[in-house]
DNA sequence: GGGGATGAGTTGGCAGTGTCAACTTGTCGC
DNA sequence: GCGACAAGTTGACACTGCCAACTCATCCCC
């Protein structure tokens, strides 16, 4: 049986090879020839359907994201009628999961500038974040919501990228299991410290 | 005038000129030939000093590291006698300033599992900072100081890679100006949670 | 139903990369 | 002076992303 001249899917099959190329050998180690050979298409036709190789991954990061948020949002609601606090605590643990137990895409989703056309789904993932943050938080003034919001982000998106790349050495955790270490961490990342939100004469963060 | 065969500390050379392409054109820019062209040599002499390309980006992200810790320690001398959590502040202050300065660096710093080799580095920088943490929580058990420093180094090493790789977008600031923004970073990161350290049944994360 | 137009896939090639093996050149110690 | 050894060179291989020119299949329209 002979291939038939026109693939039928081939952009969907890129997005899928890909995919399972990150997340096996990392996205540094992808190559679009390699993955036109084990579709049986030749070495240039990925270039019908991406203009370059930043693009495939820019989709295979879009699937990722698509991914995390149906995770954090199913942890959510299964989480169901507890306290919001711990809702919150239910999904963002679903957040660390993802990113321990997929490293290489996670990596990819969130390492080097996004792409142009690759913002929309991880605004779509922090919409979704943001939402359920908000929340936790009834009739907070907007700026306290939205600094609590990245505050929380940092420490758990930190954490996760500290895990994943192996920079938490046994002699930095001593007699702590990591299971009390993750507790504590999300201790920290839910904790609502009395935000001192008056503007100080400091140097601010690069906003893109 | 002709170059004498020997270059003379051809190993210096390449770091020093791979660290300015870094920081440059970012990491995934540097090529060992044309670093090899720009200094004047052939395109396998850097091969007598390092392994590989990746063992020449070690060594640059190790001058990172020191450099990292010059400053940070620099910051916490220089606050001088203020109390221990103001001093910390600065100290923090300028490890953000590092990342938002440097960002090419920074990202080859902590990007990517650390290669055999370059922990050193890190071990060391991560023992400077392990210090001052330790030093603003006088007569804490041990294993609560080492969650509280985990978790605010999350919280900042989250913070500075969001911010540096352009993922902190004007619609999630909302009317926050940029210094708020930090400074509410900042309390989050260093105000101490009733950190829960009952080890709990939950998946605990890799550590390396 | 014949016949373009057009999208999808192919072949061939270019420039550039990391890496290795074999060779040459300089330097230093005995 | 000479031989060992480190440092640098040449040449090659396999691989990559990307582009231009070409061919094939399909579909719409008259």
């Amino acid at each position: 049986m002979d291939r038939p001249y026109h693939h039928g899917d081939l952009r969907a099959a890129l997005v899928a090879a890909a995919l399972q190329a990150v997340e096996r050998h990392g996205h540094a180690a992808v190559s679009l020839r390699a993955l036109a050979q084990a579709l049986g298409v030749s070495h240039a036709a990925p270039y019908r359907h991406f203009a370059n190789r930043e693009a495939l991954l820019a989709a295979v990061a879009a699937a990722g994201f698509a991914s995390l948020v149906e995770g954090y949002l199913a942890a959510w609601h299964t989480a169901g009628a507890v306290p919001a606090a711990s809702r919150l605590r239910a999904a963002a643990r679903s957040l660390l999961t993802f990113a321990t137990e997929r490293p290489a895409l996670f990596r990819l989703m969130f390492q080097g500038a996004p792409p142009p056309g690759g913002r929309a789904a991880a605004d779509a993932a922090y919409a979704s974040f943001a939402a359920t943050v908000a929340a936790t938080l009834p009739g907070a003034p907007e700026a306290a919501v939205k600094a609590r919001t990245i505050a929380m982000w940092s420490t758990l998106h930190g954490f996760a990228l500290l895990c994943l790349e192996g920079r938490l050495r046994p002699f930095m955790l001593g007699p702590l299991p990591p299971a009390a270490l993750l507790e504590a961490v999300l201790d920290a990342a839910l904790a609502s410290p009395a935000t001192s939100l008056a503007t100080s004469p400091a140097p601010g963060p690069a906003v893109a």
